[in-house]
DNA sequence: GCTTGACTTAGAGTGCACTCGAACTTTTAG
DNA sequence: CTAAAAGTTCGAGTGCACTCTAAGTCAAGC
């Protein structure tokens, strides 16, 4: 039974981040668990399962740990830090615009290789045609 | 003067690669210059130039150096890989575009989180406030 | 003749983000 | 009572892509 609390094998599984990694955050400062058993077992509430969410989604847009920590650190220090965050959040947000450029860019540019290639191979398959007739 | 042919250090200034990365590359089997010197020195021809664009570019959209390897190994074997090459860029395509996709929506919850801050920030500033009279 | 600077090699070191291993304790099911 | 499963800590190892160091050669300019 599981109220609205997980262990780290719990957490593991709904977030799909192994249990090394998820000590790992914590050693670094970045999820801390609420709280621990009576054994020492790390206890997760649904803080911070929706804190390690929104970490994931700065990771997978690109954002360091070591960023990512010290947003950590802002968010740790209470509601004084708001603007500090937001702040952040907005920087962060002008270089996802500017990789998402990059990435459309290149992918142009791919595209006309791609272009260039099937060209030739269908030259190479046909050879001696003339213009079409 | 430097008819078509560059030094490491020349390649390196234009492409903004160092001459160390060049070597790597060069390790790696990905970019093998046209010649040498008769010092030993490294001699670039514009085909290199070329392909070392190209490499970049694969690099700036994430493809791994193994794949680009891979790639550089299949170019070396002549005409006979056109086929093959094609296939690699068009499931590197594939990738890119499922990539700027993921961005993109991390991109637009990123903007709600933002969106969020601000009226948090702007409720703490005006805190005992009606609706608008 | 000597210094400066670009080049050569082989191999070690760096930074990031995990990832794993060892040695241990505890809880739970049979 | 035992064995498996899940947890604990600390520290070392991994993979990627460089990045740098050391020790040396060589050509041009003063």
């Amino acid at each position: 039974m599981t109220s609205n609390q997980l262990s780290i094998g719990e957490l593991s599984a709904r977030s799909g981040v192994t249990a090394h990694t998820l000590r790992f955050y914590e050693a670094e400062g970045i999820l801390m668990p609420a709280g621990r058993l009576a054994n020492g077992h790390r206890r997760y509430h649904a803080g911070d399962v929706q804190w390690l969410e929104f970490v994931l989604r700065l990771k997978r847009t690109g954002m360091p740990l070591a960023d990512i920590r010290a947003y950590a650190a802002l968010r740790a220090r209470g509601d004084g830090t708001l603007d500090e965050r937001l702040a952040m959040l907005q920087r962060h947000r002008e270089r996802l615009a500017m990789q998402i450029e990059a990435l459309t860019t290149n992918a142009r540019a791919l595209d006309d290789k791609i272009d260039l290639y099937q060209s030739m191979i269908a030259t190479a398959r046909a050879p001696a045609k003339k213009a079409s007739p």
